[in-house]
RNA sequence: GGGCAGGUGGCGGAGUGGUCAAUCGCAGCAGACUGUAAAUCUGCCGGGCCUUGCCCUACGAAGGUUCAAAUCCUUCCCUGCCCA
Protein backbone atom coordinates (compact mmCIF):
# COMPACT_ATOMS: atom_id res chain seq x y z
CA UNK A 1 0.00 0.00 0.00
CA UNK A 2 0.93 3.63 -0.90
CA UNK A 3 0.67 6.48 1.47
CA UNK A 4 1.47 9.79 0.56
CA UNK A 5 2.57 12.18 3.78
CA UNK A 6 3.56 15.36 2.15
CA UNK A 7 3.27 17.51 -1.35
CA UNK A 8 5.37 20.07 -2.76
CA UNK A 9 4.17 21.28 -6.15
CA UNK A 10 3.93 17.94 -8.11
CA UNK A 11 6.50 16.56 -5.85
CA UNK A 12 5.80 13.98 -3.09
CA UNK A 13 7.00 12.13 -0.02
CA UNK A 14 5.27 8.56 0.57
CA UNK A 15 5.85 4.86 1.92
CA UNK A 16 4.99 2.02 0.12
CA UNK A 17 4.46 -1.52 2.30
CA UNK A 18 5.13 -4.50 0.87
CA UNK A 19 5.38 -7.92 2.62
CA UNK A 20 8.74 -7.47 3.23
CA UNK A 21 8.76 -3.93 4.49
CA UNK A 22 8.14 -0.45 3.63
CA UNK A 23 10.57 1.88 1.47
CA UNK A 24 10.18 5.66 1.22
CA UNK A 25 9.74 7.73 -1.86
CA UNK A 26 11.16 9.09 -3.90
CA UNK A 27 12.50 6.38 -3.35
CA UNK A 28 16.29 5.03 -5.77
CA UNK A 29 16.15 1.20 -6.14
CA UNK A 30 20.07 0.18 -7.34
CA UNK A 31 19.90 -3.38 -9.57
CA UNK A 32 20.70 -6.21 -8.64
CA UNK A 33 19.49 -8.08 -12.24
CA UNK A 34 20.87 -11.46 -11.85
CA UNK A 35 20.45 -11.51 -7.67
CA UNK A 36 23.04 -8.83 -6.62
CA UNK A 37 23.76 -5.71 -6.52
CA UNK A 38 27.52 -5.89 -8.22
CA UNK A 39 30.23 -5.89 -5.97
CA UNK A 40 28.26 -5.37 -2.14
CA UNK A 41 26.62 -6.82 0.43
CA UNK A 42 23.14 -7.09 1.45
CA UNK A 43 24.60 -5.61 4.70
CA UNK A 44 26.57 -2.64 3.00
CA UNK A 45 23.10 -1.96 0.86
CA UNK A 46 21.57 -1.33 4.30
CA UNK A 47 24.16 1.05 5.49
CA UNK A 48 23.86 2.66 2.64
CA UNK A 49 20.08 3.50 3.49
CA UNK A 50 18.47 0.58 0.16
CA UNK A 51 15.32 0.02 0.91
CA UNK A 52 14.38 -1.63 -2.11
CA UNK A 53 16.31 -3.71 -5.02
CA UNK A 54 15.62 -4.38 -8.58
CA UNK A 55 15.76 -7.83 -9.79
CA UNK A 56 15.47 -9.60 -13.26
CA UNK A 57 13.21 -11.90 -15.19
CA UNK A 58 14.98 -12.79 -18.33
CA UNK A 59 18.17 -12.50 -16.16
CA UNK A 60 17.51 -15.12 -13.43
CA UNK A 61 15.39 -17.29 -15.80
CA UNK A 62 18.10 -18.10 -18.10
CA UNK A 63 20.22 -18.52 -14.73
CA UNK A 64 19.80 -19.99 -12.59
CA UNK A 65 15.78 -20.45 -13.54
CA UNK A 66 12.96 -19.48 -11.31
CA UNK A 67 12.15 -23.02 -10.12
CA UNK A 68 15.59 -23.08 -8.30
CA UNK A 69 15.41 -20.11 -6.84
CA UNK A 70 11.92 -21.40 -5.57
CA UNK A 71 13.56 -24.23 -4.61
CA UNK A 72 16.20 -22.16 -2.34
CA UNK A 73 13.31 -20.08 -0.52
CA UNK A 74 12.77 -17.71 -2.78
CA UNK A 75 15.20 -14.85 -3.92
CA UNK A 76 15.23 -12.58 -0.74
CA UNK A 77 16.20 -15.90 1.38
CA UNK A 78 18.64 -16.88 -1.65
CA UNK A 79 20.37 -13.95 -1.75
CA UNK A 80 20.20 -12.57 1.54
CA UNK A 81 18.26 -9.38 1.08
CA UNK A 82 15.09 -9.44 3.58
CA UNK A 83 13.57 -6.01 2.24
CA UNK A 84 11.19 -5.33 -0.98
CA UNK A 85 12.06 -6.35 -4.19
CA UNK A 86 10.41 -5.16 -7.45
CA UNK A 87 11.41 -7.29 -10.47
CA UNK A 88 11.53 -6.44 -13.91
CA UNK A 89 9.62 -7.91 -16.37
CA UNK A 90 11.98 -8.73 -19.28
CA UNK A 91 10.55 -5.82 -21.16
CA UNK A 92 13.76 -4.23 -21.23
CA UNK A 93 15.33 -6.90 -22.48
CA UNK A 94 13.35 -6.12 -26.02
CA UNK A 95 14.84 -3.12 -26.06
CA UNK A 96 18.66 -4.05 -24.89
CA UNK A 97 19.01 -7.61 -26.79
CA UNK A 98 17.31 -6.35 -29.72
CA UNK A 99 19.69 -8.05 -32.36
CA UNK A 100 18.91 -11.28 -30.44
CA UNK A 101 14.78 -11.97 -29.83
CA UNK A 102 11.89 -11.82 -32.22
CA UNK A 103 8.23 -10.12 -31.44
CA UNK A 104 5.35 -11.74 -31.93
CA UNK A 105 2.02 -10.53 -30.60
CA UNK A 106 1.86 -13.63 -28.69
CA UNK A 107 5.25 -12.99 -26.76
CA UNK A 108 9.25 -12.79 -27.67
CA UNK A 109 11.61 -15.46 -28.47
CA UNK A 110 14.80 -14.75 -27.10
CA UNK A 111 18.41 -16.21 -27.88
CA UNK A 112 19.98 -16.68 -25.24
CA UNK A 113 22.99 -14.23 -25.18
CA UNK A 114 24.37 -16.93 -23.15
CA UNK A 115 24.48 -19.47 -24.83
CA UNK A 116 22.11 -19.23 -28.45
CA UNK A 117 19.14 -21.25 -26.79
CA UNK A 118 15.88 -20.25 -27.51
CA UNK A 119 13.75 -19.15 -24.84
CA UNK A 120 9.94 -17.84 -25.43
CA UNK A 121 8.59 -15.05 -23.01
CA UNK A 122 5.16 -14.15 -22.72
CA UNK A 123 3.45 -12.12 -20.55
CA UNK A 124 1.86 -15.10 -18.75
CA UNK A 125 5.50 -16.49 -18.21
CA UNK A 126 7.21 -13.15 -17.07
CA UNK A 127 4.04 -13.19 -14.52
CA UNK A 128 4.58 -16.30 -13.53
CA UNK A 129 8.30 -16.16 -12.99
CA UNK A 130 8.45 -13.12 -10.97
CA UNK A 131 5.81 -14.89 -8.88
CA UNK A 132 8.27 -17.82 -8.42
CA UNK A 133 11.34 -15.84 -7.49
CA UNK A 134 8.87 -14.17 -4.95
CA UNK A 135 8.77 -10.54 -6.11
CA UNK A 136 7.22 -8.06 -4.14
CA UNK A 137 6.31 -5.46 -7.23
CA UNK A 138 5.74 -7.83 -10.20
CA UNK A 139 5.86 -5.64 -13.37
CA UNK A 140 4.04 -6.45 -16.27
CA UNK A 141 5.91 -7.62 -19.58
CA UNK A 142 5.92 -4.64 -22.07
CA UNK A 143 7.98 -3.80 -25.51
CA UNK A 144 9.94 -1.29 -24.81
CA UNK A 145 10.46 0.37 -28.16
CA UNK A 146 13.76 2.44 -29.16
CA UNK A 147 13.39 6.22 -29.10
CA UNK A 148 13.78 6.67 -32.60
CA UNK A 149 10.85 4.31 -33.18
CA UNK A 150 8.12 6.54 -35.60
CA UNK A 151 5.13 6.80 -34.76
CA UNK A 152 3.73 3.90 -36.64
CA UNK A 153 5.82 1.44 -34.72
CA UNK A 154 5.04 3.61 -31.57
CA UNK A 155 2.05 2.59 -31.58
CA UNK A 156 2.20 -1.15 -32.69
CA UNK A 157 4.78 -1.66 -29.87
CA UNK A 158 2.08 0.49 -27.54
CA UNK A 159 -0.92 -1.75 -28.32
CA UNK A 160 1.14 -4.37 -27.71
CA UNK A 161 1.88 -3.73 -25.04
CA UNK A 162 -1.76 -3.01 -23.66
CA UNK A 163 -2.75 -6.09 -24.71
CA UNK A 164 0.07 -7.59 -23.34
CA UNK A 165 -0.88 -5.71 -19.98
CA UNK A 166 -4.61 -7.44 -19.97
CA UNK A 167 -3.08 -10.58 -20.24
CA UNK A 168 -0.48 -9.76 -17.39
CA UNK A 169 -3.17 -8.59 -14.91
CA UNK A 170 -5.38 -11.83 -15.90
CA UNK A 171 -2.66 -14.19 -15.23
CA UNK A 172 -1.37 -12.35 -11.83
CA UNK A 173 -5.42 -12.62 -10.65
CA UNK A 174 -5.68 -15.87 -11.25
CA UNK A 175 -2.39 -16.81 -9.12
CA UNK A 176 -2.78 -18.26 -6.14
CA UNK A 177 0.88 -17.09 -5.43
CA UNK A 178 0.15 -12.95 -5.92
CA UNK A 179 -1.02 -12.46 -2.72
CA UNK A 180 0.37 -9.28 -1.00
CA UNK A 181 2.45 -8.84 -4.22
CA UNK A 182 1.56 -5.71 -6.46
CA UNK A 183 1.43 -5.78 -10.32
CA UNK A 184 2.34 -2.41 -11.38
CA UNK A 185 1.75 -1.79 -15.44
CA UNK A 186 3.76 -0.02 -17.77
CA UNK A 187 3.09 3.38 -20.03
CA UNK A 188 4.79 3.40 -23.34
CA UNK A 189 4.25 5.47 -26.77
CA UNK A 190 8.34 6.40 -27.33
CA UNK A 191 7.99 10.74 -27.94
CA UNK A 192 4.66 10.84 -29.23
CA UNK A 193 2.14 13.14 -27.13
CA UNK A 194 -0.31 11.02 -28.66
CA UNK A 195 0.53 7.85 -27.77
CA UNK A 196 1.56 8.96 -24.36
CA UNK A 197 -1.38 10.08 -23.49
CA UNK A 198 -4.00 7.20 -24.59
CA UNK A 199 -1.13 4.67 -22.80
CA UNK A 200 -1.60 6.42 -19.69
CA UNK A 201 -5.38 6.33 -20.10
CA UNK A 202 -5.29 2.87 -20.55
CA UNK A 203 -3.04 1.80 -17.79
CA UNK A 204 -4.89 3.80 -15.57
CA UNK A 205 -7.63 2.76 -16.27
CA UNK A 206 -6.83 -0.72 -14.99
CA UNK A 207 -6.37 0.45 -11.19
CA UNK A 208 -3.29 -1.15 -10.59
CA UNK A 209 -1.15 -0.65 -7.26
CA UNK A 210 1.57 1.43 -9.35
CA UNK A 211 2.24 2.90 -13.09
CA UNK A 212 5.25 2.43 -14.57
CA UNK A 213 6.33 4.76 -16.86
CA UNK A 214 8.48 3.04 -19.78
CA UNK A 215 10.84 3.57 -23.44
CA UNK A 216 11.93 6.78 -21.61
CA UNK A 217 16.03 7.45 -21.47
CA UNK A 218 16.43 4.87 -24.18
CA UNK A 219 17.95 7.18 -27.13
CA UNK A 220 15.19 10.24 -27.04
CA UNK A 221 16.48 13.76 -25.63
CA UNK A 222 16.65 15.29 -22.39
CA UNK A 223 13.51 17.97 -23.84
CA UNK A 224 11.46 14.68 -24.82
CA UNK A 225 12.17 12.71 -22.01
CA UNK A 226 11.47 15.62 -19.57
CA UNK A 227 8.16 16.85 -21.92
CA UNK A 228 7.00 13.36 -21.92
CA UNK A 229 6.55 13.39 -18.18
CA UNK A 230 4.65 16.51 -18.04
CA UNK A 231 2.39 15.41 -20.40
CA UNK A 232 1.56 12.51 -18.81
CA UNK A 233 1.50 13.42 -15.36
CA UNK A 234 -2.42 14.98 -15.46
CA UNK A 235 -3.43 11.36 -16.49
CA UNK A 236 -1.75 9.13 -13.82
CA UNK A 237 -3.55 8.13 -10.80
CA UNK A 238 -2.54 11.01 -8.15
CA UNK A 239 -2.32 8.10 -5.02
CA UNK A 240 -0.63 5.52 -6.54
CA UNK A 241 3.49 5.67 -6.63
CA UNK A 242 4.44 6.80 -10.07
CA UNK A 243 7.41 4.87 -11.31
CA UNK A 244 10.58 6.22 -14.08
CA UNK A 245 12.16 3.02 -15.30
CA UNK A 246 15.70 3.04 -15.78
CA UNK A 247 16.45 6.60 -14.82
CA UNK A 248 19.09 7.67 -13.73
CA UNK A 249 21.19 10.50 -13.78
CA UNK A 250 20.86 12.74 -10.41
CA UNK A 251 19.40 15.90 -12.69
CA UNK A 252 16.69 13.47 -13.93
CA UNK A 253 16.18 12.31 -10.69
CA UNK A 254 15.41 16.10 -9.69
CA UNK A 255 13.73 16.51 -13.34
CA UNK A 256 11.30 13.40 -12.04
CA UNK A 257 10.64 14.10 -8.74
CA UNK A 258 9.69 17.31 -9.96
CA UNK A 259 7.25 15.95 -12.08
CA UNK A 260 5.50 13.67 -9.97
CA UNK A 261 7.82 10.45 -9.69
CA UNK A 262 8.05 8.41 -6.81
CA UNK A 263 10.41 5.88 -7.48
CA UNK A 264 13.15 5.05 -9.96
CA UNK A 265 15.96 2.49 -10.75
CA UNK A 266 19.05 2.42 -12.81
CA UNK A 267 22.04 0.59 -13.40
CA UNK A 268 24.11 4.32 -13.17
CA UNK A 269 25.92 4.34 -10.21
CA UNK A 270 26.83 0.91 -10.35
CA UNK A 271 28.07 0.55 -13.55
CA UNK A 272 29.77 3.88 -13.29
CA UNK A 273 31.71 2.66 -10.63
CA UNK A 274 33.10 -0.09 -12.13
CA UNK A 275 34.03 1.68 -15.08
CA UNK A 276 35.63 4.13 -12.92
CA UNK A 277 33.22 7.27 -12.56
CA UNK A 278 31.72 8.73 -9.30
CA UNK A 279 29.56 11.65 -9.10
CA UNK A 280 29.88 14.40 -6.46
CA UNK A 281 28.55 17.78 -6.37
CA UNK A 282 30.39 18.88 -8.93
CA UNK A 283 29.02 16.52 -11.41
CA UNK A 284 30.48 13.66 -13.08
CA UNK A 285 34.24 12.86 -13.09
CA UNK A 286 36.87 10.27 -14.21
CA UNK A 287 38.80 8.82 -11.41
CA UNK A 288 41.21 7.72 -14.32
CA UNK A 289 42.19 11.09 -15.10
CA UNK A 290 45.90 12.20 -14.69
CA UNK A 291 44.51 15.06 -11.82
CA UNK A 292 43.71 12.56 -9.22
CA UNK A 293 47.07 10.99 -9.50
CA UNK A 294 48.20 12.63 -6.39
CA UNK A 295 45.05 13.84 -4.98
CA UNK A 296 45.03 13.29 -1.39
CA UNK A 297 41.59 14.32 -0.36
CA UNK A 298 38.76 11.57 -0.90
CA UNK A 299 36.43 11.85 -4.28
CA UNK A 300 33.85 14.71 -2.33
CA UNK A 301 35.32 16.34 1.12
CA UNK A 302 32.99 16.17 3.34
CA UNK A 303 31.23 12.83 2.45
CA UNK A 304 30.09 11.04 4.73
CA UNK A 305 30.18 7.90 2.97
CA UNK A 306 32.61 4.50 4.01
CA UNK A 307 34.89 5.33 0.81
CA UNK A 308 35.77 9.15 1.43
CA UNK A 309 35.86 8.87 4.95
CA UNK A 310 39.18 6.52 4.42
CA UNK A 311 40.10 6.58 1.06
CA UNK A 312 42.06 9.57 -1.06
CA UNK A 313 41.49 10.16 -4.95
CA UNK A 314 44.72 9.08 -5.11
CA UNK A 315 44.21 5.35 -3.64
CA UNK A 316 41.34 4.86 -5.41
CA UNK A 317 42.55 5.86 -8.51
CA UNK A 318 45.60 2.84 -8.08
CA UNK A 319 42.69 0.71 -7.31
CA UNK A 320 40.58 1.02 -10.66
CA UNK A 321 43.97 1.74 -12.88
CA UNK A 322 44.98 -1.78 -11.23
CA UNK A 323 41.24 -3.11 -11.69
CA UNK A 324 41.70 -4.03 -8.01
CA UNK A 325 38.11 -5.47 -7.16
CA UNK A 326 38.12 -3.13 -3.99
CA UNK A 327 38.49 -0.33 -6.34
CA UNK A 328 34.65 -1.13 -8.17
CA UNK A 329 33.81 -1.83 -4.18
CA UNK A 330 34.52 1.75 -2.79
CA UNK A 331 33.32 3.44 -6.03
CA UNK A 332 30.13 1.95 -6.22
CA UNK A 333 29.65 2.37 -2.55
CA UNK A 334 30.44 6.27 -2.80
CA UNK A 335 27.85 6.11 -5.85
CA UNK A 336 25.19 5.03 -4.74
CA UNK A 337 25.70 7.08 -1.17
CA UNK A 338 25.51 9.69 -3.45
CA UNK A 339 22.29 8.89 -5.16
CA UNK A 340 20.49 7.53 -1.49
CA UNK A 341 21.52 10.45 0.18
CA UNK A 342 20.34 12.75 -2.76
CA UNK A 343 17.39 10.54 -2.42
CA UNK A 344 16.82 11.56 1.40
CA UNK A 345 17.77 15.19 0.92
CA UNK A 346 14.83 15.64 -1.89
CA UNK A 347 12.34 13.47 0.46
CA UNK A 348 13.47 16.24 3.71
CA UNK A 349 13.26 18.96 1.30
CA UNK A 350 10.06 17.82 -0.05
CA UNK A 351 8.45 17.20 3.01
CA UNK A 352 9.88 20.87 4.32
CA UNK A 353 8.07 22.24 1.19
CA UNK A 354 11.42 23.58 -0.63
CA UNK A 355 12.08 21.33 -2.97
CA UNK A 356 12.31 23.78 -5.55
CA UNK A 357 14.86 25.63 -3.81
CA UNK A 358 17.07 22.36 -3.17
CA UNK A 359 16.89 21.64 -6.95
CA UNK A 360 17.70 24.85 -7.75
CA UNK A 361 20.28 24.82 -5.52
CA UNK A 362 21.73 21.53 -6.32
CA UNK A 363 21.87 21.76 -10.17
CA UNK A 364 23.87 25.31 -9.51
CA UNK A 365 26.83 23.26 -8.70
CA UNK A 366 26.29 20.18 -10.72
CA UNK A 367 27.57 20.02 -13.65
CA UNK A 368 26.35 17.50 -16.12
C1' G B 1 87.69 -18.96 -27.91
C1' G B 2 83.81 -21.61 -31.19
C1' G B 3 78.54 -22.45 -32.83
C1' C B 4 73.56 -20.77 -33.16
C1' A B 5 69.67 -17.14 -32.47
C1' G B 6 68.69 -12.16 -31.84
C1' G B 7 68.90 -6.49 -31.33
C1' U B 8 62.12 -2.54 -34.07
C1' G B 9 58.30 2.96 -30.92
C1' G B 10 57.61 3.13 -22.66
C1' C B 11 57.29 -2.64 -22.61
C1' G B 12 56.21 -7.28 -25.31
C1' G B 13 56.19 -8.47 -30.23
C1' A B 14 54.94 -8.34 -36.10
C1' G B 15 57.23 -6.77 -40.46
C1' U B 16 62.27 -9.07 -44.14
C1' G B 17 63.65 -3.93 -50.81
C1' G B 18 58.94 0.48 -52.35
C1' U B 19 51.66 0.48 -50.51
C1' C B 20 56.06 1.66 -43.12
C1' A B 21 56.07 6.57 -38.74
C1' A B 22 55.87 0.87 -39.00
C1' U B 23 50.08 -4.91 -37.70
C1' C B 24 48.79 -6.34 -32.81
C1' G B 25 48.76 -6.66 -27.38
C1' C B 26 50.03 -4.12 -22.80
C1' A B 27 50.95 0.46 -20.47
C1' G B 28 49.70 5.77 -20.97
C1' C B 29 46.00 9.98 -22.11
C1' A B 30 40.89 11.23 -22.87
C1' G B 31 35.68 10.03 -23.68
C1' A B 32 30.97 7.16 -23.49
C1' C B 33 27.62 4.56 -20.30
C1' U B 34 20.11 5.73 -17.73
C1' G B 35 14.04 -0.98 -16.27
C1' U B 36 22.87 -4.36 -16.56
C1' A B 37 25.04 -9.39 -22.82
C1' A B 38 28.98 -3.91 -19.47
C1' A B 39 35.37 -5.02 -13.92
C1' U B 40 32.48 -2.98 -20.84
C1' C B 41 33.11 -0.07 -25.17
C1' U B 42 35.31 4.14 -28.16
C1' G B 43 39.16 7.67 -29.65
C1' C B 44 44.31 9.24 -29.34
C1' C B 45 49.00 7.28 -28.64
C1' G B 46 57.56 9.50 -32.35
C1' G B 47 57.94 15.14 -32.96
C1' G B 48 56.16 19.59 -35.50
C1' C B 49 52.66 22.43 -38.55
C1' C B 50 46.29 24.27 -39.44
C1' U B 51 42.74 18.84 -40.67
C1' U B 52 43.28 16.29 -45.55
C1' G B 53 48.16 16.78 -46.11
C1' C B 54 53.13 18.20 -45.51
C1' C B 55 57.91 18.39 -42.98
C1' C B 56 61.51 16.38 -39.47
C1' U B 57 63.77 12.42 -36.62
C1' A B 58 63.41 7.09 -36.40
C1' C B 59 63.76 0.19 -36.61
C1' G B 60 71.68 -1.32 -31.92
C1' A B 61 76.17 1.90 -34.29
C1' A B 62 78.98 3.36 -38.50
C1' G B 63 79.74 2.82 -43.54
C1' G B 64 78.02 0.80 -48.33
C1' U B 65 74.67 -1.16 -52.57
C1' U B 66 70.05 0.84 -54.80
C1' C B 67 65.88 5.46 -58.09
C1' A B 68 64.23 3.46 -53.19
C1' A B 69 66.46 -0.02 -47.06
C1' A B 70 63.58 -1.56 -40.63
C1' U B 71 64.25 -5.05 -44.71
C1' C B 72 70.50 -6.46 -48.91
C1' C B 73 76.25 -6.14 -47.96
C1' U B 74 80.67 -4.93 -44.63
C1' U B 75 82.68 -3.84 -39.94
C1' C B 76 81.82 -2.91 -34.96
C1' C B 77 78.96 -3.02 -30.26
C1' C B 78 75.47 -5.62 -27.28
C1' U B 79 72.03 -9.80 -25.54
C1' G B 80 70.46 -15.01 -24.95
C1' C B 81 71.34 -20.28 -25.47
C1' C B 82 74.80 -24.27 -26.49
C1' C B 83 79.94 -26.20 -26.86
C1' A B 84 85.08 -25.61 -24.97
Amino acid sequence: MFTISHSDGNARVGKFQTAHGEFNTPAFMPCGTKGAVKTLTPDELKTLGVEILLGNTYHLTLRPGEELIKGQGGLHTWMGWDGPILTDSGGFQVFSLSKMRKINDNGVEFRSHIDGEKKFLTPEKSIDIQLALDSDIVMAFDECATGDSDHSYAKEAMERTHSWLTRSIEQFNSSENAKNRFLFGIIQGVIFDDLRVESAKFVSQQDLPGIAIGGLSVGESKDHMYHSLEILLPHLPNKKPHYLMGVGTPEDILNGVERGIDMFDCVLPTRLARHGTFWNKTGRHHIKNEEYKVQRAPLESGCACYTCSNFSASYLRHLIMESEILGHRLLTIHNLHFLLDLMRNIRKAVAEGHFTKFKREFLATFQK
